[in-house]
This record gives structure tokens, sequence and C-alpha cells, in this order.
DNA sequence: TGTACATCAGTGAACGCGCGTTCACTGATGTAC
DNA sequence: TGTACATCAGTGAACGCGCGTTCACTGATGTAC
């Protein structure tokens, strides 16, 4: 965001966000993949070729609409962690994280499917989306190490009979917790794999409920959602 | 599958397995809800209109793909269940079945894609997919309900401090469990949870690595995968 | 401060394309007597 | 077994529609001197 100089530059600005809002707009009637230009433009008010005056293309628009969800969840969930008082409460920072992730989510199942659902065909999402897409994960991460670091944790739950060292699987995850924290790295191996296990589940709990596959199954999703997350928690340790 | 008594029968069966062919094919190269008619209809060597003999409309037609990509799915979950020898290791039966799923979904990403994918809009299932649908989860349940009236088991992980007893929110499965099974309601509740969260899991794991999201975070998927679904196991009570 | 020029936003027409669905039709296959 | 009629598969033209992108253009805004 820098600062805007001329009227001009006000209007892109301005302009700008009215395109992303009638983008925006849009996927909640259609799929992604069917975003339409033309009909943005449309809705802004204006003729579809002028659209190209903010965007080279409808790739590029959707580049940015999918970055303005993954930021604005990201935000979402940090914000709620922000909001727990005590820091060293992990296991409430762990669910203020998990809830706002999911309010977020059934807020905005349209912005949800187009991050989280099924890939838009021949549509590759660019180096940009990366950062915003992990913004969750990496709170959830802090929160877990923080809570091991601190030694406020029963340790994560033990590996079965007949698991491996799930090191070498889950080494590029390990580098980037390592590099967040100071922890033992004999009990890292399997705190990771819990932990990318417990990414998963939330989201694939999410999109589940989103999706349409609980119904039949569970009666309160928000319960059982809550219920969900408190047993990851105790699966890493963190109860 | 009624018994083809005339050219005409024999004909109309093959064509429409042509037409469903085409149609499972051309999602390998867009989405689902740019699924074209016409395009099926080039492919399978007709005019577009003589498709309507065979399906009264696009959403008839990805019904049909709906259904049968689930009942592929289901056959190859169940399949791979029955083809472990000693039906009281409980554990194999678990894995082989998880494996299974992994295995077709990771050959069929599109199929996959469009059974566990963002709902295509302005598109609603009918009733006739739902049995379909279940048949991987029911598959599961039987295994997990086995085990436990068998007592081959160490009990499901317990809740941690703070869980509410979910019951209440999960009594439609509950339900549905008791009725294919005769185990003590004492535990069923607590393991019922555990087992839609195996459950969610599961596919969460599947619809992270096909859409992408755990680029950077597992380097060997099969692994990762085997790794997951053998601590859901053990999580169960399966270990 | 005023003028000349450059930049930029937005227009409107056009390009070539594909879509789902309807309809009247031809010709082959099946059935009842 | 043969004929008359009914059923059905597939054709080809047409309907009205929307799409992404390009292009030459007008007129407003910004900038350098």
């Amino acid at each position: 965001m820098t600062v805007a100089r001329t009227a001009r530059d006000r209007a892109r600005q301005e302009i700008t966000a009215e395109i992303l809002a009638a983008g925006r707009a849009q996927l909640h009637r259609t799929g992604p993949s069917e975003l339409s230009l033309r009909a943005v433009a449309r809705d802004v008010g204006m003729v579809s070729s002028a659209v190209y005056r903010y965007f080279a293309s409808r790739d590029e628009l959707l580049t940015a609409l999918i970055i303005a969800a993954y930021d604005e969840l990201g935000a979402a969930a940090e914000a709620a962690d922000e909001a727990v008082e005590d820091r060293t409460d992990h296991l409430a920072r762990w669910q203020a994280t998990c809830r706002a992730t999911r309010e977020w989510s059934v807020a905005h199942p349209h912005d949800y499917a187009l991050i989280y659902g099924s890939p838009v065909p021949g549509y590759a999402a660019p180096q940009d989306t990366v950062m915003p897409a992990t913004r969750v994960i990496v709170r959830l991460v802090e929160i877990i190490v923080g809570a091991h670091a601190s030694g406020h944790t029963s340790g994560a739950a033990a590996p079965p009979a007949g698991a491996v060292d799930p090191s070498p699987v889950v080494a590029d995850a390990m580098a980037f917790i390592a590099e967040h924290s100071d922890i033992s790295l004999e009990a890292l191996p399997e705190l990771v794999m819990r932990t990318l296990m417990a990414w998963s589940t939330i989201f694939g709990t999410l999109s589940f409920e989103l999706f349409g596959h609980l119904k039949g199954s569970v009666s309160d999703y928000e319960s059982y959602f809550e219920q969900t997350t408190l047993r990851l928690a105790g699966d890493l340790g963190l109860a």
C-alpha cells in the first residue's frame, strides 16, 4: 500500500478495490473457473475492455482474489490468537485461532472454496500466493512450538507400534519449524508429523462441512469443530 | 445392470458407457463446471443433440459421473479390505482400505476433485448420489466396529481435559454405527467422534496432497499418508 | 503561472469462439398381429 | 413368416446467449519547462 499522491492514483486504488469486490461477489454466484471479466466489468459499471487497465488478464484478477482471500483468513486467525490475553495459555490460543479460521470460512464459503477447493483448471498459482497461504499454519506452528518450548505441555501423542521415524518424510516442514524454534530435535519429528496431521484435519473438517459431506453425520457443526480441535490440541500435547 | 435383450438395448448400454467415458476424459482437461455436452458429443462422434437421447441434461450427465466416481472409489476400497486374509487383523484391513483410497485418488485426481472438491455452482446433488458416497466410510466403520466388538483393541484415545461428551453432536453418526454393531454404548461417543475425525483427516490429507497444499512441507506423499493413517488407527485403538 | 506535451482511463466496435437446448426430419430397429 | 405400425437413434439447422481479448479512438489528468 503506497500513499496515493494524485487524484488519478487515488481513483486507481479505489477502482481496483471495486473490481476486486465485484469479482468476489461474483464468486458467490459461480465458481472460480467461470469468473467472468465481462460480468465483473458490468457490475463495476464499465466496459469490459476497461478492466484491462487494472488487470492484464483474467488469471491476474483471479490471483489477486486468491491472495486477498488468504490474507483475510490469515489476518482473522492472527487477530484471534492475539486477542487471548494470557499468552502462556497455549490451548486457549490454539482454540481461538482454530475457531476464527472456521468462522471466516463459514462466513465466506466461496472464498474458502477458491483457496481450499479444487484447483482452477488451466490456472497455475504464481509465487505471490505462497506467502499469504502460509499465514494460518505458521501461526498454529508458533503456538505449538511456544507451548513446547515453555514446557507447558504433556508431549505429543506417542507413535503407535509399527510407526517409522517420520523425519525424512516431513524434513521440509521440520526445517521450517526448526527455524522458528529452539525445542529439542529429539521430540520434533513426531510433533511435526502430528502438526501436519492436525492442519489437514482442520481444513479437511472445514471442507467436509462446507462441501456437504457431514450432512447426516453431524448435527452441530460448530460444536463438532470445537471438539475436534480440542482433541487435536490434546494429541499435540497442548491439553 | 439389466441384461440387454435386443441389439438396440445393447447399443444403448454401450453408447451410454462411451458418453460417460468421454465425459470423464473431459474432466481431465477442464473442471466439472465447464463440462461441455457438445465436446462430449464430439468426442463420442455424434452430434450434440443426440446426447439428449441418453441424458436429459448436462446436470444428469454430471450426476452419472459423480455416482460412477463414488462407486469406483468405494469398490477399490472394499476390494482392498477384502484382500486381507486374516480378517481379525483389523489394523492391516484399515491400512489396506486407506491405502486403496489414496491410490484410487492419486490415479484419478479429476474424479476425486469431482466428488471431494468444490461443489459445482448451480448443481444440487440428487438423492441417488448419497448411497454411493458412503461406501468408503461405511467400510472403515465396519473395520473399527469389528475390532472393538472382538476386543482386539486398546481403546480410543482418551478425550482431553475440557472435552465435553460429543454424543449430541454426533448423534446421527452414532445411530448409524449402532445399527451396524453391538459394541458398548458407553465407549461409543468418543469412538464415533474419533472415527469422524479420522475420516476428515484422510480426505483432508488427500485434498491437501492433490490440490497442492503439501508442497514444501512433505517430500514423500505416499509415506506421509501411510504414517498418517497408522496414527489414526492408533488413536482409534486399532494398534 | 501558463502552455505544450505525455500519460492514462475509459469507450465502443469487432474478432472468433463455444455453449445448452429445441425442433422437424430421416432411416433403422423392434413388436403385434 | 410377413406385413403394418410404433418406437427410437441420430442428423443438421437454428435459437439466443456469453466469453476473453484487441484495437483505434476521445477526452481528461499530470508534468516539465
